[in-house]
DNA sequence: AATAAAATTTAGACAAATCTAAAAAAATAT
DNA sequence: ATATTTTTTTAGATTTGTCTAAATTTTATT
């Protein structure tokens, strides 16, 4: 058995289903830039992608992928960022790295071993970037994991990871009354150095660098 | 940067690497049947990979790979292999449930990832199949196999292959106590039905049929 | 050596995915 | 409401990999 769709349809549905999650529908040039191609291309491949009854689209209006096409493309995203994941935790790639090689491994066919690596990796919710993990069924948890760096101001927060575990970041967290688990809020975002401020809820604010920021993972419901 | 060489001409070098392992010159009607498809789309392929300068080939004789054309080739049985080992070792599939899949792994064009996954693994030696893996620079260790038929009577030998890769095998082979690292000696070949009586230390002899000693390849020193 | 059989290649077709250039439709500006 | 611009689709080509059927070359047999 090989695969159900070629690399390039589930490229595809990928793009449309990321593009639709912003806007509700889609359009030919959104296509078009996102995966830079031609709208002519795109044009070519919405009706191939109807014809398989995986978008809803009549033309010159827009379209969006029906129940079906977000169910492959929410495949595509779980291997997508699994092998990230396991990109980065077991074969120590940088977060910056694993992007181009996931693009290639998401288009793997079977489902046996995409389990199994789920399995194998702890069942992991959140890939290197922070964004969600589908699982099997393909349902996700909205649950964000970014660096405090990237957390919106105001935006209510729970510490869920270091990145650095050196003592030395742990000596200055520990001080500060950041740990694991622990509720907060970045208030402020200075320019001049990117530096943070953050309030802990019943504690005065604290301050702390951006080299910190960079290294304390939090995550969110949104 | 995409892959060099699109995934069928990458099985097109492996399979005529493996044909002309075994006869130094490799025909078309070989590769069609090896590969389940068509004389005549093997022709064209040759044309191809001749202009590549991948293959030695002139028509109506036969061809084989040059030095490029098997370097590249060893390169995918690299993959190949490290992948199954992979999906055997860490994701605990059966050695004889990972051929199809390590087949669309084997063409993840990265190989930087396949260094990094070979480290992760321990730099393995040999595939599930107690194949050689060749190493980053293409180079394996010439671990000379011979089927039991061609095992010398009374040279002690370590099973470090099975050819047919069939569950039946497999259940016949685990109720003689043969599995790859078994170390054993042949005895005594029959002429009449090119039987073989095998002796494992600590165990009664065991006779196998010719068609299952034609299957278990060992190795030795001489 | 002539003929038959087998292997190989060529010719011509097709599907998938892409492109350029032109046409058609929709959106925007006057 | 018209005219202009932008977006989208169509028409026709190209590349890659595959196929069937026919032609050609090689090999084996009489
Ligand atoms: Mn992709
Ligand atoms: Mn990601
Ligand atoms: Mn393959
Ligand atoms: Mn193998």
């Amino acid at each position: 058995m090989g695969p159900k769709y070629s690399s390039s349809r589930e490229n595809y549905l990928k793009a449309i289903f990321h593009l639709q999650e912003v806007h509700g529908t889609v359009t030919t040039n959104d296509v078009a830039s996102e995966m830079q191609t031609r709208p002519a291309s795109v044009t070519d491949m919405l009706k191939k992608l109807k014809a398989q009854k995986l978008l809803l689209y009549e033309k010159y209006k827009g379209f969006k992928l029906n129940t079906e096409g977000r169910k492959v493309a929410l495949q595509i995203i779980r291997k997508h960022r699994l092998w990230e994941y396991f990109l980065v935790e077991k074969l120590r790639f940088g977060w910056d790295e694993v992007h181009e090689m996931a693009e290639e491994l998401e288009h793997i066919s079977s489902k046996k071993l995409i389990d199994r690596l789920d399995e194998f990796l702890g069942f992991p919710k959140t890939d290197p970037h922070g964004d969600p993990i589908p699982d099997s069924q393909g349902r996700w948890t909205l649950t964000r994991q970014v660096d405090l760096l990237n957390l919106p101001v105001n935006q209510q927060a729970e510490v869920s990871g270091i990145g650095d575990q050196s003592a030395e970041i742990l000596e200055l967290l520990n001080h500060k009354h950041i740990a694991l688990g622990t509720r907060l809020e970045v208030k402020k975002k200075f320019a001049f150095d990117n530096s943070i401020e953050l309030k802990i809820k019943n504690q005065s604010p604290v301050t702390i660098s951006e080299h910190v920021a960079k290294n304390v993972f939090v995550k969110y419901d949104d």
